[in-house]
DNA sequence: ACAGATATGTTATAAATTTAACGTAAAAAT
DNA sequence: ATTTTTACGTTAAATTTATAACATATCTGT
């Protein structure tokens, strides 16, 4: 077992637990590499090769215990308690809200920032929203250690400011902005307008 | 000058391109590997080595000259004209929508489609918005190439068939869930919820 | 015109990642 | 019980990808 888990390898195993948690709560209790490797889109090889990080062991016409596999899992690369800042609640900040609350037991989004009066004080899928201003405060209150950015690219890098001041830990960028945070916090970036650009090259190639 | 460009390295490009655009329209002429370098967060040396795979070439203390190497990708890896299908115009939708619309010259979100009624015939950041039900009709009068798909999670694989029969090449799938579609269809995921585990995995360990 | 500084273009090296091959163990069938 | 099948676990090979090193060309300043 390596001590250091590469972004590649999280990625997947973060995959393999989404199926995992799916094929669980249809009732199955074991699951075979080559079923991973398609709901992963990789090979079933990869997949044993993964799975040599962890303790599970499967069994040859049976595969790998769902269970045991989640749990490993886990144990492995599942924060116990993360709290999350969103900041920026036009129509993507709701839309990350909507379908991310209560998705993870691990993980909650539990407090809104923006700096439109209108949206102080209401409550968004069952999350408060603070204005900007509060942020360090809150953030301090709540124990937050992650935001999400879902304001407009121009004040995509102040509000990365913010978020660090305010002591996060790691931030993940929906704006259309490159945006820099110092050493020791982890950005992660999703790039919706190179997504598209990217499809529409390959859909055109392949 | 290879003949195929891995999905790495057509990411790098889109990125390099947007720094390009932007620095263009702040009036530079030239730029440094190293600043590519740092908007994209690799090393010099890797945005040298892609350049290679380009006809532009570089001057010592004055940089490339960003036109030409705007040109390059362009010939490159940016098709002629792509139009696309928003299909699900929730906030999500909408969000995506709103912050693409006139991003690009070359592609467009030409419709939206969704089941409600009360969306039906509305116009949303200057896309019409149709029924879901007329999505292969309308595909092919607008020859629309590229779905994205925002709809929720129970509705993403079949909307994912019903762009494949509609006869898109490439899909956009922000859905949390695991959808597949033939050969000849390039699929790109955006899955928000592994991006936000990541981020929490490596907050915590960094 | 010449020396020095700077950043390119290329080649070589190293590291990471993926693919493949294959022996082995568990289950199922005869 | 023995054979056959299946799919795991591991080791080895190959490919891809990234890093480093260095010679070369261009610009700047004297």
């Amino acid at each position: 077992m390596q001590d250091k888990i590469s972004c590649r390898e999280v990625e997947r195993f973060l995959r393999y637990r989404q199926f995992l948690l799916d094929a669980r709560d249809a009732g199955k209790e074991n699951v075979f590499s080559h079923e991973l490797a398609a709901a992963a889109d990789i090979s079933p090889e990869q997949v044993r090769r993964d799975i040599m990080l962890l303790h599970v062991n499967g069994r040859p016409q049976k595969g790998y215990p769902i269970k045991e596999f989640l749990d490993d899992i886990e144990l492995k690369l599942i924060p116990r308690k993360v709290n999350v800042a969103m900041v920026g609640v036009g129509n993507l900040g709701r839309a990350v809200l909507a379908y991310f609350t209560k998705r993870r037991p691990n993980i909650s989004i539990v407090a809104a920032f923006d700096s439109d009066p209108e949206k102080i004080d209401r409550v968004i899928s069952g999350c408060k929203c603070y204005h900007i201003d509060s942020l360090a405060q809150v953030a301090k209150e709540q124990n937050i250690v992650l935001g999400i950015i879902a304001v407009p690219a121009s004040y995509a890098q102040k509000t990365a400011d913010l978020l660090v001041t305010a002591g996060v830990k790691g931030i993940v960028n929906f704006a259309p902005a490159n945006i820099t945070v110092g050493e020791g916090v982890y950005l992660e970036k999703i790039d919706i307008t190179t997504a598209i650009e990217k499809t529409a090259y390959f859909a055109n190639t392949l």
